[in-house]
RNA sequence: GGGCCGGUAGCUCAGUUAGGGAGAGCGUCCGGCUUUUAACCGGACGGUCGGGGGUUCGAAUCCCUCCCGGCCCGCCA
């Protein structure tokens, strides 16, 4: 049955091992599988989950799952959950498979407190002062689709929760079905594994008491829902599963400390009017949906995974999905946080990101620790650019160029979901001719506003040849705006704005001399190289100092005591701007 | 305390499948671009591959052990 490797080993650290400990044990029995065989090695780790996937002979469409709770802020964290599948997705797409992509929403749990943070539709992250605020209070304890949209736009919290991460996900292209837990129970799919469980109560106990110490004879793994006051209960009285009814107190909930409070009523649920704990629903949802694989963090690696295994096997009777833990990632060396406010949305990373840079980041090993930092973006880009150009050949690293000959498609392409995801969305042909601006000088471009004037220095740098199609220039310059932000956003060495209006300075009887003749100089007519070479002239003839007069220098454009490149950059400049400002006229 | 996963240059990482040269980019330093001014080019510096032990002719890679970090082993998810 298990096949694979399921009979001996359920560890879910399958991109660590890769056929480690295959062969060599000889395990008692001939379990041994030859249908995945010693797999090829893979450059890219989405193939050897596909080839895991494959190997139990999976019915089309494939479902791979992900999950998520709503909580106050869809971040950068949830991304984890929806790339790693989607990698995984394509893979099995371009093997010719049809595969879905669910997320479960985590909506019937009970809002345990109130979150201190919460993302408006737009994914930027406010206050509990903006909101209604009051709507969460008063609702704890209740299911998230049981709670009024604080923002008062969707028809519940979850609601708004599930639109923020099925909009981050748009944004990164990946296309992913939502489906809702509280949906799931009000409709009934739920209803066979919630028999189960309540028709074999001392099995569960038994094997979940395997895992939690809390499981004893009275345990009945059931939430009702509260008739009276709407909140998710704990106090099973009885079970009768002939009539599928549960008997319920509704009474106090301990949540970490605090306690919220019940209303004592008691009542009758069906088996839709409440939810399984956690460590039963989610096998019970690998039943419902038919999952074949899912990626999770590593939180779930030691907890609920052994237990939802054992449970799938011996309470409901079906293989548990082909497991992938991936790391988590630092934001700036710091865990996410969004009470402690660590924490970054979709929306604010695509402000100075390219989305492909932003799928590559994912694409990476998931079991490594990675620090995702706003601060050195431009390292992240860098290292996308030469990604994409050990695509094209263009790089002599034979393990990157391995790598990026099977990721970089699916980073940058993908399959049509329209069609099935059999059709490939592969990478045009013309992408060869792309350009990409390193991303620091993409920041350095930045400081002035003039499309015209970015294109002319790109240009003048040597980025652009006579041939470069329109679209590519064009393009290329988007990343201006992402790196202009980046750099406003950390206000680091590349935070200069050329300077509309004059700005206010005083400056020595030479320097200012020096300018004048500089002024003169520049409305004669020099390009930009013969205007640095004069800069430098004019200081000597000035006796002044060459830093102290590129400093008045930045000072009059920028505002500030360094910059670019002077002399080509008011070369490139409006002449008339740029002889009146050096006379402190404009 | 036990289990799992990580630990390669200042930074970000590749390399561990099949043991044999320790690598890349960025940063730094030096030099070049007609005379320091963060964009371009060249070069150099830079690592006990977390420590130790073992197997081997040979170990970042395999085995053992220890250290550090994260997660799990209560509830919840």
């Amino acid at each position: 049955m298990g096949g694979g490797r399921g009979m001996t080993d359920d560890s879910p650290h399958i991109l660590s091992e890769q056929a480690a400990d295959r062969g060599g044990a000889g395990d008692a029995g001939g379990a041994d599988e030859s249908t995945a065989g010693d797999e090829a090695f893979h450059a890219f780790w989405a193939d050897v989950v596909a080839d895991e996937i494959e190997a139990r002979d999976p019915e089309d469409p494939i479902v791979i799952k992900g999950g998520v709770s709503p909580s106050g802020v869809a971040h950068v964290g949830n991304v984890n959950e929806v790339m790693r599948g989607y990698f995984v997705a394509e893979v099995l797409r371009e093997r010719g498979h049809e595969v879905r992509q669910v997320f479960t929403s985590d909506d019937k749990d009970p809002l345990r407190k109130v979150p201190r943070k919460l993302a408006n539709a737009d994914g930027e992250i406010v206050g509990l002062g903006d909101v209604d605020a009051g709507a969460l209070g008063r609702n704890l304890g209740k299911p998230y689709t049981a709670i009024p949209d604080p923002f008062g736009e969707r028809e519940s919290y979850a609601a708004h929760f599930a639109a923020l991460l099925r909009a981050d996900a748009e944004r990164l292209d990946v296309p992913i079905e939502m489906v809702s837990n509280t949906e799931l129970y009000a409709e009934g799919s739920f209803d066979d594994a919630v028999r189960t469980v309540l028709s074999d109560l001392d099995g569960v106990r038994e094997v979940l008491g395997k895992y939690q110490d809390k499981v004893d004879d009275e345990y009945v793994p059931f939430n009702p829902v509260c008739a009276e006051c709407g909140k998710v209960t704990e106090t099973v009285v009885s079970v009768d599963v002939e009539t599928e009814t549960i008997e319920y107190v509704c009474t106090d909930m301990d949540v970490g400390g605090d306690t919220i409070e019940g209303c004592g009523h008691e009542g009758t649920a069906t088996f839709r009017d409440g939810k399984l704990p956690w460590r039963l629903e989610w096998p019970a949802q690998w039943q419902v949906l038919g999952v074949d694989f899912e990626p999770f963090g590593k939180d779930h690696a030691e907890g609920s995974w052994p237990s939802g295994v054992d449970l799938a096997r011996n309470v409901f009777g079906i293989d548990p999905p082909v497991p992938m833990v991936y790391e988590w990632f630092t934001l700036g060396g710091e865990a996410l946080s969004s009470s402690a406010g660590n924490v970054v949305t979709v929306p604010e990373l695509l402000e100075v990101l390219e989305p492909e840079v932003v799928r590559y980041f994912f694409a990476l090993h998931p079991k490594k620790a990675r620090d995702l930092d706003i601060e050195r973006i431009d390292q992240l880009v860098d290292r996308f650019d030469r990604f994409e150009r050990a695509y094209f050949g263009e790089v002599d690293d034979e393990e990157l160029t391995r790598f990026a000959e099977r990721a970089y498609p699916f980073v940058v392409g993908g399959h049509q979901p329209d069609s099935g995801g059999t059709e490939p969305r592969p990478v045009d042909e013309v992408r060869e001719e792309r350009v990409r601006l390193p991303y620091t000088f993409a920041a350095v471009l930045g400081m002035v506003e003039d499309p015209a004037f970015r294109e002319q220095l790109a240009r003048d740098e040597g980025h652009f040849e006579e041939d470069t199609p329109e679209w590519a220039v064009e393009e290329a310059l988007k990343r201006v705006e992402k790196a202009r932000t980046w750099a406003e956003r950390t206000n680091n060495e590349y935070d200069y704005r050329l300077q509309t209006d004059l700005p206010d300075a005083e400056f020595d009887d030479d320097v200012a001399a020096a300018l004048d003749d500089l002024a003169d100089f520049v409305a004669e007519g020099h390009d930009g190289e013969a205007i640095q070479g004069e800069m430098y002239e004019t200081a000597r003839e000035h006796g002044i100092e060459v830093a102290d007069f590129f400093a008045a220098g930045y000072r009059l454009f920028f505002d500030e005591t360094q910059g670019p490149r002077l002399g080509e950059f008011l070369g490139e400049l409006e002449r008339e701007y740029v002889v009146a400002r050096l006379r402190r006229e404009a």
